[in-house]
DNA sequence: ATTTATTTTTGCAGGGTCTGCATTTTTGCG
DNA sequence: CGCAAAAATGCAGACCCTGCAAAAATAAAT
């Protein structure tokens, strides 16, 4: 009885979709004019034309509407992961799985690159994002070990997507192997973005990934030297 | 005409680090008692003896007093890595460097063992462990930069190891591979940690940390089935 | 169309975090 | 001892965040 994959469902969840949605652009905007650190809640609020209080219905903490761009991505990149062609091996699996996921998002090319430059100004906030990637993390893990067929027998065909045990009983059905390669795609990921990020558009995002899990798929040898540093 | 190294320093500088550390081990017996969420500066300060608004001249906030084991640990790292055998290749020095500096903590392990089981019951602090971490992140790809020889050639010789650029500058002077070196080895090392923590001393976190940096120089490959869930 | 039930928004009280500033206490030293 | 620098403290104030209950909006049923 819930919809929520596309731009469907009655007038309620539009309004919600909405509403948030109206908040994260005014907390990005409020952020490029007058600094992340001096946005209050108050403001992002009253820019969105809900009261102080909604704000915290729709978000944990006021750091959170900086870091909740694209926060359904981890789903897509789970399944992904899952219905990725079965001959390739798990870290190309990753790979692949994300890649598309980023091409999904080049759309918001223009939000993407606003909140890259507000995440660049303040470490703190992108700690706070890694913290919200940690999350998917774990899930990301799992769907890694339910690929390669082993390392979550718990889970391995019951598990609804939802109503899982506690963290601490998933983390511990977890092999080492799956929980290191989703934690490093992540870093990887971070990693290309703040690299492509920091030199506006000298290159292709792109270009950056694919070099970039090129080294980790080489197991991060000293690579030979090269044109990296432009002229 | 400073000594910061050992347990030098007048007695204001040993006072000093006598409060800091009554704090830090104040915030983790109450964060043991009593969960981290209900732990309040009002009662770290109270249980180290100082009033709430010393505790802020000491922490910028009350999350950063649960943070702040081993925070010196990155410059030890850095170092390590330039001091490295030049016949290592960068991924093996890095892990030289970071066993190295686990090995010298090792003494510390009780204080450790209690920072890992309170870290791992709030995510949000590993969150800004992580946080902190980060701006390590810079400085050891710098030096690993250094170390490699190329990269970073404005600050190659004579960085004061201080009086640096702003971060904006730092980062473009830096090429992707040091960066994504650096980041993966943290990343490495917290997954390390957090798989061994999980799996309370089953097995030498040793051992642990030294499959984890296998699979990165192996290029992250499926590794062949073995016991790694136990019987 | 009106009523009813559910969801969402909102105001408000209250506790916790954190900062700036002025004051007091402590420390270092001649 | 007496003086200057450093640290600790109290206090006011802004902001963050959370329950709770009332009010408004929406969905569903009659």
């Amino acid at each position: 009885m819930e919809e929520k994959a596309a731009a469907e469902g009655g007038l309620r969840e539009r309004k919600k979709r909405a509403t948030r949605a109206a908040l994260v652009e005014a907390a990005v905007r409020l952020a490029m004019e007058h600094g992340v650190e001096h946005v209050t809640v108050d403001a992002i609020a009253a820019a969105a034309g809900v009261s102080t209080r909604t704000f915290f219905n729709y978000f944990d903490s006021r750091d959170e509407v900086f870091v909740m761009v694209g926060a359904d991505s981890s789903d897509r990149v789970r399944r992904a992961v899952l219905a990725a062609p079965p001959e390739l091996s798990p870290l190309e699996a990753l790979r692949e799985a994300i890649a598309t996921e980023l091409g999904e998002v080049e759309q918001q090319q223009e939000l993407w690159r606003l909140h890259a430059e507000v995440l660049r100004k303040a470490p703190q906030l992108l700690a706070r994002r890694i913290g919200a990637h940690m999350a998917d993390e774990l899930g990301l893990a799992e769907a890694l070990a339910e690929r390669i067929g082993r390392g979550s027998p718990l889970f391995a065909e019951d598990r609804p997507a939802f109503a899982s045990p506690d963290d601490e009983v998933r983390r511990r059905a977890l092999g080492l192997y799956p929980r290191l390669l989703a934690a490093v795609g992540g870093t990887a990921v971070r990693v290309a973005i703040e690299h492509w990020s920091v030199r506006e558009g000298e290159v292709p995002f792109a270009d950056v990934f694919r070099e970039t899990f090129e080294h980790l798929a080489a197991g991060l040898p000293l690579p030979p030297a090269q044109a990296d540093d432009g002229h």
